[in-house]
Order: C-alpha cells, then sequence, then structure tokens
DNA sequence: CATGAATGAGTATTCATTCAT
DNA sequence: AATGAATGAATACTCATTCAT
C-alpha cells in the first residue's frame, strides 16, 4: 500500500536484507497472537517481543514505538485484502453483473470469516490509531478495482458510475461488517448475505434501466441535475 | 433498555435519590467530554471525576469500576438510539415503502451525525466491552419496530418479512456506519444515502414482485422450499 | 480486663443502655465474621458495619476509630480466656500438682483450639496493634490464678514461686500456641500436649525436691545468690 | 530453605548476575529498614524501593508483587535462622545433655534477641502470608539438625524420639517466643531461659530413665503400646 | 441520634521507552 | 547490532473518616 503514513507512524527501518524481513514478519505474527491471547489492552511491547523471541530493544529498532507497529499490522492487513479482492475483480472481468456481485461480496466475506478472530482482534487494535490514510488507500484500491471489473460487463453503462461504484463498495463492506460483527448464526449470515447480493444486482440492474429510459427518477437523471 | 448485562458490568447502585440521578448525569456527560478530549486510551477515573465535579470514590460508588462506566454509558446511548428509531418507525405507519426506508436511513443517519464526533467516541469507548448482550437488546427493538411498520404498509406481504427485516437493518445500519466512518464529503455522503434509499426500495419492491408472480429466485419462493 | 487503655485506643461510650451493649456485640460478632471471611486485610469498617447491621456512622459513635474496634474486641476475647481460666485454676484447688498442670495446659489449649479460626483471626487482627497493656494485665490475672492454684497444693512450698509460675505460664502458653499454629494433626498435638504436661510436672516436683534437699544447683538456691 | 513456594508467591527471576544479587540484597535490607520505620501496615512498595535506591518498575522484575517479596524476606530469614541453629547442633555433637539443651535454648533465644526489632517486625509482616511451608520446612530443618545432636548423646536412648524432640522443639521454640514476645525485662527473660533449660533437661532425663526402668507411665512403654 | 453519600489521599501494579553493556 | 535491566509516570481502585440531612 503505497501510502506515505502520518509522519510519526513511520516504521523505522525499511527491511533490506533478507533477516530483517523475516524478523518483521515474525514480529507481525507475534503481534496477532498476542492480541488473540491478551487483547488489545493487554498488548505490550514487552509481551510482543518475548512471543516474537526476540529482545524488546530489537522490536524498537523496526518500530520506533508501539502504535508504529500497530500501524504497520494493519497497513500489512490491509495491502493483503486488497491483493485479494483485486484479485477477485480481475478474475471475473467480463463476468455477468451478478456474477460479480457475487464474486465481491462472497470475496469479502470470506476474507473477513476465515479468520474471524484476527478480523476482530485487527479491528480493534486499529481503534484510536490514525489510520485513516489506511481506510482512504484501500478504499481507492478497491474503487479502482471495481471499476475496471464493472466496467468489463457489457451492459452497465451509467454515466455517474463513480457514486454507483461508492454505493456499492458501502453497502458491500459495510453490511459485510455489520453481519460480522453480531456474530449471527452462520446459516443467517449465509441468508443475509445472498439477499444482499440480490439487493445489489438489482440496484445494478434498475441503475441501468433507468439510464436507458431516461427515467426522471433514474440515478443518472438524477446526477444530471 | 432492559438487558441484564454481564454481571460484573453491572453498575453498583440504582439512583433512588434525585441527587444521584443527576450525579449519574453528571457523571455520563463528564465522561463523554473526557473521551472527546482525551480519547479511549487516555480515559482515566480521575479525570472523569475530576471533570464531572465529584470525587473518584463517589463515581465508584455508582460505577464499581471503569468497564461498568463505559458499559452503562453504552447502554444509555443505544437506548436513546433505539428510543428515537422506534419513534420515527412508529411516524411512519402506514406510508408507503419508499417513504419508511427513507426515514428509516435518514433518521439512522442522522442519529448518528448530530453528534458525530461524540458517536465515534461512544465506538471507540466499546472496543473490548463486551457489549454483545447491548447490541442484541437493540437489534431486537429495531427488529420490533422496523417490523411493525413495515407490516402497516398495504402492499408488503412476504413469507419471510423476518430475512428481509435482518436484511435491510444490517444493510441500513451497516452501510451508514461505513459511510460515516470513513468521513467522507458531505454531499458525497448525502448521495450515497439516497442511492442506498433507492436500493432498499427496490430490493422492498422485488420481493414483494418475486411472491406475486411466484417467480422461482425470488425471496419467498426460495424460501419456500 | 481492667486496664487504662492507651488513651486513643479507648472506646468512645461506654454501653449504658442495654440498646447500646446489644449493639456493641452485634458488632463485635460483625467484625468476627468479617475477620473470618475477609482476612485482617480486607476487614474495612464498613463491611463491619453491613454485617452488624448498622450504618458507619453508628459504628463511629461506639468506636472512634478502627483501632479502637480491633482493641476493644481483643480485650473482651482476653478477659472472656482469662475469665475461663480462672474458672479452671479455681475449680482445681486442692487438687495435686499433676491435676493443676494438666487442667492449666489442657483448659488452655482446649480455649484456643474451640475455634481455632477465630481465634487465628484474633492474633492477625491483633497485629501493629498496641495491645501490650492488654496481654500485661492478661498475664497479671494468670499469674494471680495459678499462683492462688498452686499454693493450695500441698507440698509445693518454694521460695521462688513467681520464677516458678513464670516460667509455667510461658511454656505452657508458649508451647501451645506454637503447636496450635503449626497445625499439626490432630493425634501429634495431644500427644505432645501430654508430653508438655509430663514436662511440667516434672519441673515442678524438681523446683520442689530442690528445695528439700537445698541443693546447689536448686532452683531456689539459684535465687538465693 | 529448599521448599516450593505457593505458586503464586515465587520470585519473579532468580539472581544470575552478581550485579541482581546485591540489588535483591539491597532490596531485602530497605523491607527490613522500612518495616522497622513504618511497620507492616504503612509498608508500601514505593517507600521500599526508595529506601532501596531503585525504582520500583526495579523492584518488580525480582518480586511480581508485595506478597512475594514478604515471602522472600521471611524465607530467607528462617533459612539464616536455619542455618545458624544447625550449627549450633553441629558444634554440640557428642556434648552432654545439659550442654546440648542449654545451647539450643540460649541459641534460638539469643537468634531473637540480637535485632529483636527486626524478628518483631518480620513475625508481623508474616501475618497473613501463606508462609505454612516455610514454617514446615524449618521444623523439619530443626528436627533433623537436633535429632543428629541429641543420637550423638551417649546415654539418650528413647523409643519415641520423634515425640521426645517435636516437644522439645515446640516447648524451645514456643517459650522463647512468649517470653520475647512480652518484652519482659532482661534479667527475668534470662532467669526464666534458665528455668526452661532445667526443665527440658529434666524431661529428657526422666523420659531416659523411664525406658532403663520400663515404667508403665514413661514415655517409651507408652509408645509400645 | 442515625444514616450513608461523599471525600481524596494512598497503594499496588503496569508498561512504553531508554541505554549501558 | 542485539540485549534486557532499569526507569518512573501513569492508573485503577480502596477505605477510614466526616458531615449534611
Amino acid at each position: 500500500m503505497d501510502v506515505s503514513p502520518p509522519r510519526h507512524l513511520k516504521a523505522r527501518k525499511m527491511p533490506r536484507q533478507a533477516r530483517s524481513a523475516s524478523t518483521i514478519d515474525t514480529i507481525f505474527e507475534a503481534t496477532i497472537q498476542v492480541l488473540l491471547k491478551s487483547g488489545t489492552h493487554r498488548l505490550t511491547t514487552t509481551r510482543v517481543a518475548e512471543r516474537a523471541g526476540v529482545s524488546v530493544g530489537t522490536m524498537y529498532q523496526y518500530f520506533p514505538h508501539k502504535q508504529a507497529l500497530l500501524y504497520a499490522l494493519n497497513e500489512r492487513y490491509l495491502d493483503r485484502l486488497a491483493e485479494r479482492m483485486e484479485k477477485v475483480c480481475l478474475d471475473h472481468h467480463g463476468k455477468s453483473i451478478p456474477d460479480m456481485i457475487a464474486a465481491l461480496v462472497t470475496g469479502y466475506w470470506e476474507a473477513k470469516t476465515e479468520r474471524s478472530e484476527v478480523t476482530r482482534a485487527l479491528y480493534s487494535s486499529a481503534v484510536e490509531l490514525d489510520n485513516e490514510a489506511l481506510i482512504d488507500a484501500f478504499a481507492r484500491r478497491m474503487d479502482a478495482a471495481t471499476g475496471a471489473m464493472l466496467e468489463s460487463a457489457p451492459i452497465v453503462n451509467c454515466a455517474d458510475i463513480h457514486l454507483v461504484k461508492a454505493t456499492l463498495l458501502s453497502v458491500i463492506f459495510g453490511t459485510v461488517r455489520n453481519v460480522f460483527e453480531r456474530k449471527l448464526p452462520a446459516h443467517e449470515q449465509v441468508a443475509i448475505r445472498e439477499q444482499v447480493i440480490r439487493m445489489c444486482v438489482g440496484y445494478l440492474s434498475s441503475a441501468d434501466d433507468d439510464r436507458s429510459k431516461n427515467s426522471g427518477s433514474s440515478l443518472c437523471a438524477a446526477e444530471r441535475t
């Protein structure tokens, strides 16, 4: 994720040697483990270092302070998530709209759910972390990826593709998180997921319809005013 | 909100005298102020007490520990939010579906946005708080309120009203939060809000259509299997 | 126990009315209960008052501070213990020396053991309590009582009866406490108790022998130098 | 003292470097000083650290909590006391019984009296400390040491040497403590001490007599049943 | 007199960060 | 570079005591 983080959250050294890279990875993993075992508010630098098998001193060589560590961890997480979702999008270029939507929703849902505890832990670690820049960067990548995917669909051809995309992404990401966080029973989660797909597909095709019919209440018409 | 909280999060004494009630309210307000000024992780019992103009000791008479204070604060917040949304629902009994949806989305959006900093602060205060019970209770109230509202609409008549409601609420609450948290520019937020309303309205009418047409891919048909 | 306690440890009001006396007794009992349930270092005035069913304020009417309460409690305990032991002594006037010794040892041992947890609790409550005066008064009463008892024995007739008594009492009280505190198995405690009786009886008769034989190494001779 | 303490009272790190060892010793000394100056209930970790000239943090590196510190302090004290008494016993192997007894009593008495304030302070610090294991270990060492000493005496030859030893030790330790705690005038303490020695010597020789005479009421006969 | 809410100094314990070795 | 001992400010929570009602 090529964001310039708030200056004070920068990692201290970029891993130039293989050794460093692996050390950093070990530290990341250790952080997650501690997060899972002890929760955010008992995540201490000492505990992380211990778990990672390095000394605190060493950890401070890589991350100038705790916040920087958590920032970098979230960065890595969002980076991987973005990559994964970009791949999902790429894989569905040229597919039908319903396929695309289903892929987006399901892909995101699976990414969150696979290691749901880790997801939850990361959410809580990011509280009060100045990570807006990360979120924005993630949003931009998603925007680009879904944009490219949707444009590869034969039918969709709406003027305000930007707004449609923004809406879609907000609905998908927001809803999945909501369902995920409420810890609903699995079958209910799946059922809702299907509904959300239906809803989004309907939305997209209506946006399209509107355009062809030039209807007054349509998305595009609305945008023309 | 008539939830029995996890035993360890119970407030210590129920305010029996007017004086106590106002003290508790003062403490709540102080907590919010401190949350806003210092952030969750610098919210200390001392600071809250100071701001509230009472001694720490007094605070501990009412809340056996910090967690209980935050729990009660969130409880109060969700309680008020629920009341507000219930009123919104009641006020739209018998209205058209689009009106209902618009009211739900806009109502929730406004509730979050009016004192957006407070909303954000409360979200962060709830991290690592065992408040699932609160969320559940809130969800149940929303479910009941929206259910009653939707059933008062002439047209809607779907077999799996439960799933439809759950989906609607997840989409609305999830999306609003997502938009809210990303701090998008106001006009974009409004635009997305309108889209979400469109989307939900479309979803509801399609659910209804499905039923009347008995279409194989419909919501209700699906549920019949 | 007619000791004048260190001025700062005096109870605030002498119970003049029946009501007061019973209140005080309730408080004493409550103190013991709290001591048993929570240990000395979690004995708080509030907890005692609660348990006693009175308000803290009321408690402070009777005892100007915590120390005074504990002092009075220990005073009462030692008073009762002294009474009990005095009765034991009186009951054995004119009996044989072995009977006397056995009565002393067994009596004391039983007094401690009957409610051993209470005994232990009181010991711990007295730590860092300025209760030397109480101990002294108790010692004096024991001295008088055992003195009178021993003098009623036909044989004993030693010049330094004071030293003999002091020794006896130290040995008995010290040993019983030692055995008591080490929580040895009951049968071992009993066995040792019997031995101690033997030992003391032997000591007393030898003190007596010495005197009649006027032996150089005797107790009384030693005292003559 | 090779006792495994209750798990929660374990010291945190064993001193591996000379520096640590001296730090720990400094902390012990400081604890004693604070105990003397402020009493047990005003012994705070901060005060100890201050007096020791280290930071609280450092103290907590070595002792996970106050209790562990006090436990370790008592352990060290009893360890040294045991060593000292073992030496006394060793030094009197082969001596006469009266010499042995005198050595035991006087040795213990001196150990307690030399720094009597420290002794008292340690007693009070141990209240409500789960130090039974320490006391037991100490008792076992004393038992072994006195056993070896007594067995080296030509005459003593009693069947139930175990009971005799237990009695002796209880009497000696109990009585010395009793005399010590009552703060009797020094000359009286000395006088009683002499009496106790006489009493114990008499007891031991009677136990022996009994055996040679096979008297029915003797210790050994009793044990044979 | 009785009550119990309010007080706030006091205390154990944690933890991010530094820096001598 | 790596280490991990040392630091000490920060923080949650307690409890003896007072005093307005």
